[in-house]
DNA sequence: TATTGTTATACTCTATAACTATA
DNA sequence: TATAGTTATAGAGTATAACAATA
């Protein structure tokens, strides 16, 4: 969870030459909170009926972006259990959106990888996930907008994606 | 859960005059993802050993803030139950940092108020936690720490912590 | 002996429902 | 009858442990 205080009544934006004053203390947390629950919220909408969920969809993302060699390496990737992994691509199996192959050089290793139908569907959540985004952000100007995404990933990099 | 899915190797990060590329469909939500996660790993550091955790610290500030009129007053603001926050308060009273008081207007109403061990315990925490934010903002120069805070504070605002 | 994947179990959080005491 | 707060219960999600197959 994220820390998400009350902003105080004299929150309003600070210029940049200004230092974080008293009733900021919190506002990192807070404004985090928020901006993330309000993705969260539009893109549970576009995944909820997606077999696994959100995570699903994260699977199908790095299953094809990643190829990863084993459930394990996507485990890993995805930051889930092996437990919960098993759990996730049954159903994913169950839904024929990835398969699973054993590894012929390694018959303890199953390899996943998504079906055309998969790949049809992660096409299609991507497009409807790119429309989410763009509600979240849409108070913005599209010049600032564009700059909070370059910061946000700028601050992601520095502070921990596994590496690939 | 925010939706993570890992950057694709052309993300970096682009001129303002560009409009998303097919590469940063899911950038957004990676981003967040990220730091998201870093800031709750520094500040659950920063409260794990509070009453409550970093609940509990929402508890204080919104106390401290806001006077809630009642219990639930409280819990619509943070946004849990009712019956979480019966034991919410259960547990930052055990520890002295809050008391329950009846309001002498409506007998069924129970106001939460911070004792002077609270209160000192939330500065503590809020200083903490400040240095918590630079740390996960350091990669970032000054201004542009500023700035990412702005621009979250403005959508923040947009997308909606319920109105005051 | 170590590793991949599976299954079964336990634990934590959160949500639901039922109850009390007031209004 | 409706509301504030409490308690008890059930569910989802996650972690832990033991197991089978293979290296």
């Amino acid at each position: 969870m994220i820390i998400a205080s009350a902003p105080t009544a004299t929150a309003t934006p600070e210029g940049p030459g200004d230092v974080a004053g008293t009733g900021l203390e919190a506002e990192l947390g807070w404004s985090l909170h928020w901006v993330s629950t309000a993705y969260q919220r539009a893109a549970d909408l576009v995944l909820a009926d997606l077999p696994g969920g959100p995570r699903g969809y994260q699977l199908l993302v790095a299953v094809e972006d990643r190829h990863p060699s084993s459930q394990l390496a996507l485990a890993r990737w995805l930051i889930i259990d092996k437990t919960a992994m098993t759990y996730l691509v049954d159903e994913l199996e169950g839904a024929g959106l990835v398969v699973r192959r054993p590894d012929p050089a390694d018959r303890r290793v199953r390899q996943v990888a998504a079906t055309p139908a998969g790949r049809a569907e992660l096409d299609r959540r991507r497009r409807a996930l790119r429309v989410a985004e763009e509600q979240v952000l849409g108070a913005l100007p599209r010049p600032d907008a564009l700059r909070l995404r370059e910061l946000l990933v700028a601050v992601a990099r520095s502070v921990g994606p596994p590496g690939p």
